[in-house]
DNA sequence: CAGCATCCGAGAAGATACTG
DNA sequence: CAGTATCTTCTCGGATGCTG
């Protein structure tokens, strides 16, 4: 029983869920969907936005959601270039369920990061 | 705005969360919780039922997991070593939290992985 | 403004052998 | 059974410079 999984296949080394898995759950991966989720958002945008991300990451990332048919991205021929970055439908679903997990670690993150935590109440 | 999320610190750089979410996003730390989450499991158990982790990425997960007051080790002093891991109430959490994301990755595994989306080349 | 190519170091991750 | 120790490999990711 896997309980809850659909099938709890990705338990198994080779199955496809690991990597798609991977992308949305890797260290940009996450913040540039979570980001993107209150609307579109230009590469400059995202660049300021996501402290401490580098340009190269932030392409990849991009570039990897994009093939993945999460993130949409809009070029628009203007000559100083303009480029938006949305979340596509499947974009949203993974996005929302990323988001409950981002707002625990910043809940939690206070709790661990210092030394006691005195369950008290 | 953040939206939904508590402060949106994630996107400072130096915002404690980010090790936090980075550690139960990691490759093995989801496939740990998840495989938790229905019960206690045994060392072997866990080696067995993640495929492809090995032992010493194994240990080190569960030991940052017990360390972040996520798992718990309970080792029993018989004659053949008998330890068992399984969730605190903030592993269960995060685990939950964790939970939908992963069917999300399995469902959509199937679309990603072999489906004729790619325009042409 | 929006990206890509390249080089490079640090740490992640894997395999295997060994131990209590 | 439940790990640790060690060695090697590989990917991630940062800094920089170039282009349209």
């Amino acid at each position: 029983m896997t309980g809850g999984l659909p099938k709890g296949e990705v338990f198994s080394a080779d199955c496809p869920s690991r990597r798609l898995l991977g992308e949305v759950t890797s260290k940009w991966g996450v913040l540039v969907l979570v980001a993107l989720r209150e609307g579109p958002l230009r590469w400059s945008e995202l660049l300021r936005r996501i402290g401490g991300v580098s340009e190269k990451m932030l392409a990849r990332t991009l570039r990897s959601f994009e093939a993945e048919g999460l993130v949409l991205r809009d070029a628009r021929p203007v000559v100083p270039p303009h480029v938006e970055y949305s979340l596509t439908e499947a974009g949203h679903e993974v996005t929302a369920r990323l988001v409950p997990l981002v707002a625990w670690a910043e809940e939690h993150a206070v709790r661990t990061s210092g030394a006691g935590d005195r369950a008290h109440g």
